[in-house]
DNA sequence: ATTGAGACCTGTCGGC
DNA sequence: TGCCGACAGGTCTCAA
């Protein structure tokens, strides 16, 4: 269930086991993902230790000994796991999706696991890095400083997608998905539904709207990253999302959550209560 | 320039 | 029990 959250959770529990460590082996179990594999992609890797591991919107980057980095996306239904014994006691039940491995000098194997193969692994070289066209687009970081009312208002100024599909667009926010988009707007009571530039004076300086919607996404991203990152798992519990017909959650509301489709994705929101 | 639809692929769930 | 369609957390491309 990767978004943003989901990835900067799998970043934090991989990094003791990749970061400082060479590669020894990596296994592809088969030519593709949803792209091909890039060319000599094991021989690069092989022998290259990961000098930082780092994440931008919902893709990981690991940066290696040799200046290359490995690019990777979990797509729809991508994961990544540790597997700290190698030799024997892995009782994962999906093996059938284990895509790559690799075996890490620490004696650790990181599995790629993914059913749908909507996830990505490329490597790139410096200069491909820098004029990657996905990475290159991509909005505002939320949990960094830099995003706040000011800069929401300016990426959404003068759009005229809803709301929730500019949040969607990854050029607007990097990282929101289809879940925290709608958790977001209902915990800033905005509607999906409104036009993104209604967040926007005309001379695109922020309404307070911009400054709520900053606050709730900020919010609702770092609670999700903290569950995720528990030691304990936690489910996850939605106040909207795939709760169609459910009492909204807000305290005194009395709303009904309502389902639409946008953009080919399920919004879910309260009308009573976001406007 | 934006926007919507369709494509990519497998798994799961509800209805019959 | 089994079959079938609808749907799923993401992104890319193509046509209007």
């Amino acid at each position: 269930m990767p978004e943003l959250p989901e990835v900067e959770a799998a970043r934090r529990r991989l990094d003791p086991f990749f970061t400082g460590y060479r590669i020894d082996d990596v296994v592809l179990r088969r030519p593709d993902l949803r792209a091909p594999f890039p060319r000599r992609f094991r021989a690069r890797l092989v022998g290259r230790s990961v000098v930082t591991f780092t994440r931008r919107a919902k893709y990981l980057l690991a940066t290696m000994s040799s200046g290359e980095t490995l690019l990777m996306h979990l797509g729809m239904s991508g994961s990544l796991r540790v597997n700290c014994r190698p030799t024997g006691d892995d009782r994962s039940v999906n093996a059938r999706h284990d895509h790559v491995v690799f075996a890490m000098s620490s004696g650790a194997a990181i599995i790629f696991n993914d059913p749908r193969r909507f996830g990505l692994m490329d490597l790139l070289t410096r200069r491909q890095l820098d004029a990657h066209p996905a990475l290159s687009t991509l909005g505002f970081e939320p949990l960094s400083q830099d995003f706040d009312a000011a800069a929401l208002a300016g990426a959404c100024y003068r759009r005229n997608a809803p709301l929730k599909v500019a949040l969607l667009d990854q050029k607007t926010v990097a990282g929101l998905g289809n879940i925290y988009a709608s958790e977001a707007l209902h915990a800033a009571c905005l509607s999906p539904l409104r036009k993104a530039s209604s967040i926007a004076t005309a001379a695109g300086e922020p309404q307070p709207a911009a400054c709520q919607l900053v606050t709730a996404i900020k919010q609702v991203l770092e609670k999700a990253v903290e569950r995720q990152t528990a030691r304990t798992y936690q489910a996850a519990r939605f106040r909207v999302y795939d709760r169609e017909g459910a009492k909204c959650l807000r305290p005194g509301c009395g709303g009904t959550v309502r389902r639409r489709v946008q953009a080919g994705r399920s919004t879910y929101y309260c009308p009573r209560c976001q406007r």
